[in-house]
DNA sequence: GGCCCCCTCTGGATCGATCCAAAGCGGATC
DNA sequence: GATCCGCTTTGGATCGATCCAGAGGGGGCC
């Protein structure tokens, strides 16, 4: 009876339903499904018959109906980072777009959710179980980090954007960006633009990024027979931290050039530079790591090693895909190169 | 007999349903159902009961199903823009991120979805017919946009970051920010300073937002009687036309002070100074709008306008719970005012 | 003509929660 | 003691799509 009113009235108040595309095709609802899903499977004139019905009604599959009986969401879970005021961290957001957009094109959607507050895991726990998300994606793999940890223990699937550090056993997909191989692309760089005292600054040694960032840098000089003892600096990630560390190597190290770990550090340089009247690019070198949005409109222009984020994102969906195809899937890891943005800085 | 095998099996391999709560605290489906939604409808003894089994077996409802039944996905769909690379447009991350929050609060979760591609309507259209999202947030409401439009035609749940500019038979829930209270903020600080003659960049006329700000600049000024012609410049929102227009107003117009409508703008400006060996704050003042990570970051300090974007998001979930909840929901407007974050540039 | 096979297509059952109408039950009232 | 009332609790139906087993129909082969 309710299909009678449903036809009756003019504008269907009530999205149409498969059965109302079938009854309209004059075929089963079964057919209908696979016309969506399988049309391999219909006979040409068939299919026809019921494309042209749902056209005719609009009909979209209804979501619900569809997770419920297939147990998947379609759906991939993105935890929001806390926001760092005063940084230059604008890596993330140009990784989620990417992963936005590539994750359309696999079929699925992007699911926000806030991992702040007492329990970092329980966002987690109850996106799963709830059926809310197929998977996650997981973008701070530092050691020690429980997420990964928890998740393989949970077997729920994710992918992690970051190698899982100090952790060679962890048997997890992941995708990272060879940091070192960005920083001694920068390093080079400044070898081939003349300079030779070439100074670092990074963050605190307990950070695995950090220190593979460092690794890049040291190589590179190290190979070419330039010093590298007393011309590194390892403070927080902040401007001020930044500004202060260029201050001590400008005055202990006489370096001609700066390769920062972050943008965020290399705008602290290039305050210490703008102090003490020095021109960014002319008098003295900066490069930094990210290329994120400050580094774009600075004065001079920062020049910045750029993280492929939407590679990253192709593949942190491919994998996810293989995972959700195969359980049994054993992750691999995956390792980008980056490359420099070369602007006036340097 | 697949309870059986449910339960003989150590691990579940299935989660638990209602079903399998109901019989472990011996009462029925709906009980426990109300148990989870209703608790008052509980005697509490029951209520003690369900909820002991409830934690044992560490059952969550299945969304996919709930969904189902309820016809509500508790999703909010949020289009992400297009990134716009060499542009200081840090607020919508931060607004998202609030936004995030603040859902979770209300029970909601965001979904992102991907609006590039040819009609930029489809993403919408295809969410909400498939019942994937309860409603949506738009943030460009500029007019002409055909997202309002065509969500209130579709009768689609929405709530606007952003004034229905020049519709004002607009009946939707909106909430913006007072662009002009903004500017007129940035512009009394200067006038306190002691300057003058201050000069305005904003955007093409076309914009209404752009023309807002403007109207906050112009508005201050002309009430303390001091010069607003030859003293405006209205170009595109890119670093290179606020260097460009900066340059020719020092030259023609001899300010002492710049309001941009942007920080991006005021970018621009930053780098004509630095061309010019001009100090910010010293010799010329400059104010931006967005306070982003870029204000917050490049030397020495940008002076902006700062949106309460966590006030935003706050006002957005509150109509957008009050327009699910009754669907003859008439919107209100909400117009909140901004702050000025003084830094070292003015 | 009869038989078998394959390609299409069908209808009932199912996923797991909520809606709905009604039953059970204890206490208060007459 | 019977009746009524209100608070709890119950079981069947339902949301809309997919899974599954099997029916129908046409062609090829002997």
């Amino acid at each position: 009876m309710e299909r009678i009113t449903r036809i009756s009235s003019r504008v269907p108040a009530v999205a149409p339903t498969l059965a109302d595309v079938a009854e309209r095709a004059g075929v089963s609802r079964q057919t209908v499904s696979n016309a969506v899903n399988n049309p391999d499977l219909l006979r040409t004139d068939t299919l026809a018959r019921v494309q042209e019905a749902i056209v005719e009604l609009g009909y979209v599959p209804n979501r619900a109906a569809r997770n419920l009986r297939t147990r998947a969401s379609h759906l991939i879970g993105l935890r929001m980072s806390p926001v760092q005021e005063g940084t230059a961290n604008a890596a993330m957001d140009r990784f989620v777009h990417s992963l936005v957009w590539t994750s359309r094109e696999a079929g699925y959607h992007v699911l926000l959710f806030s991992g702040e507050g007492p329990d970092p895991l329980e966002g987690y726990d109850d996106l799963l179980r709830s059926t809310a998300v197929d998977a996650f994606v997981v973008t701070d793999t530092y050691l020690g980090n429980p997420q990964a940890t928890w998740l393989r223990d949970r077997r729920a699937p994710f992918v992690a954007f970051g190698r899982p550090w100090g952790d060679e056993a962890a048997k997890h997909p992941w995708v990272d960006v060879d940091g070192a191989a960005g920083t001694a692309l920068a390093t080079q760089h400044l070898l081939d633009q003349g300079h030779t005292r070439i100074a670092w600054i990074g963050w605190r040694k307990d950070s695995f990024i950090g220190e593979d960032r460092r690794a890049g840098w040291s190589r590179v000089l190290r190979e070419r027979g330039h010093p590298t003892t007393g011309m590194a600096s390892r403070v927080e990630d902040t401007v001020w931290s930044g500004r202060e560390a260029s201050g001590v190597l400008l005055d202990e190290a006489d370096p001609t050039a700066f390769v920062c770990a972050s943008d965020t550090l290399a705008m602290g340089v290039l305050h210490t530079l703008a102090e003490r009247g020095l021109h960014p690019g002319r008098d003295i070198a900066v490069v930094g790591f990210d290329d994120s949005q400050v580094a774009q409109v600075v004065h001079p222009g920062l020049t910045s090693v750029r993280q492929p984020l939407e590679e990253v994102a192709i593949a942190v969906v491919r994998s996810l895909e293989d995972l959700l195809a195969t359980p049994s899937y054993v992750g691999a890891g995956l390792l980008l190169t980056p490359t420099l943005t070369v602007r006036g800085s340097g």
